[in-house]
DNA sequence: GCTCAGGCCATAC
DNA sequence: GTATGGCCTGAG
């Protein structure tokens, strides 16, 4: 395996398990990560990284882009010190941090996570990797890549039906055609926030909500703020208690409130909203 | 059984 | 602009 040494703050589990990404597994102690043509185990001990490729190749550089470690937390937490909850949770979920996702992979996730759950999601992309993408071996085990374009490129609206996507798959269906006639989602990193969400939300099954986490998670936007039910509670019990307008107008107040860094606000406070802790104040009082 | 998920879209005012 | 119902399906 090959050492890592951390010389910032990280914690390997709250990144993963803070559901931004859906290719991991636990293989203890450590995880098993899927991502962009590449398989590797991945294991945090205190300050350091310890990685062995499975396939494809895994370098410091990748760890570094992948898991956003040139982001300065500190620094970015810095600008909320007086907000009621996020110098709390930083300390509480110390390490935490967005990653740089590939945006072909992230954005068929996101396309299927629409009013599902992340068993269920993680579920379709396993289905849709081990019906069209690459099978690899590794130690005597194999592994299927996440499916490229090209390896979609011709499926049917039945067969994505069939491999468990349900109403989400006619949208799928829509964006494979799209990728082959020349849609490229990797383009988008070249394009500012509102260009590239304004490309994205023409897709069909692509609203503010699967746009937001698309540009946070690979298209390296953090002032998206996507806004799902969870958050949705958490903004209006604790930030905006006397706004009683739609969701819609809620994303817009929190994007203008938390600024340029404001997707880490907005995992952080994610990954609070569904703790048991947050939970419990939702049935006591408000 | 039945409700509801990490939404989006079409339709109706 | 705002409100509603429908959509696939599995988990609780």
């Amino acid at each position: 395996m090959t050492h890592y040494p951390l010389s910032v703050p990280f914690n390997l589990r709250h990144t993963l398990e803070s559901g931004q990404f859906f290719q991991w597994q636990r293989r203890d102690p450590g995880y098993i990560i899927r991502s962009s043509g590449r398989i590797f185990y991945l294991e945090q001990r205190d300050a350091a990284l310890w990685y062995e490729p499975l396939h494809g190749t895994c370098d410091h550089a990748y760890i570094r882009s992948s898991f956003r470690l040139d982001d300065d937390l500190n620094a970015i937490f810095g600008t909320w010190s007086e907000d009621p909850l996020l110098p709390g949770i930083h300390r509480q979920y110390h390490g935490l941090r967005l990653m740089r996702q590939d945006p072909w992979e992230c954005l068929v996730s996101f396309l299927c996570s629409a009013a599902s759950n992340i068993p269920r999601i993680t579920g379709n992309i396993r289905t849709l990797s081990r019906r069209y993408g690459t099978r690899v071996q590794s130690e005597g085990t194999s592994y299927f890549l996440f499916p490229r374009p090209e390896q979609l490129q011709g499926v049917t609206l039945a067969a994505l039906y069939d491999a468990g996507l349900g109403f989400r798959a006619k949208f799928l269906h829509a964006l494979i055609q799209r990728v082959s006639a020349g849609f490229s989602p990797n383009a988008l990193r070249q394009a500012s926030y509102h260009a590239a969400k304004t490309e994205l939300l023409r897709l069909h099954g692509i609203g503010e909500k699967i746009a937001d986490c698309v540009l946070l998670f690979s298209l390296d936007q953090l002032e998206a703020f996507p806004v799902d039910t969870w958050i949705e509670k958490i903004l209006r019990s604790r930030y905006f208690p006397t706004h009683s307008g739609p969701g819609k107008h809620l994303a817009t107040l929190a994007r203008a409130k938390f600024g340029r860094f404001g997707g880490y606000a907005q995992q952080y406070l994610y990954h609070y909203a569904r703790s048991p802790e947050f939970r419990a104040t939702q049935f006591s009082d408000e």
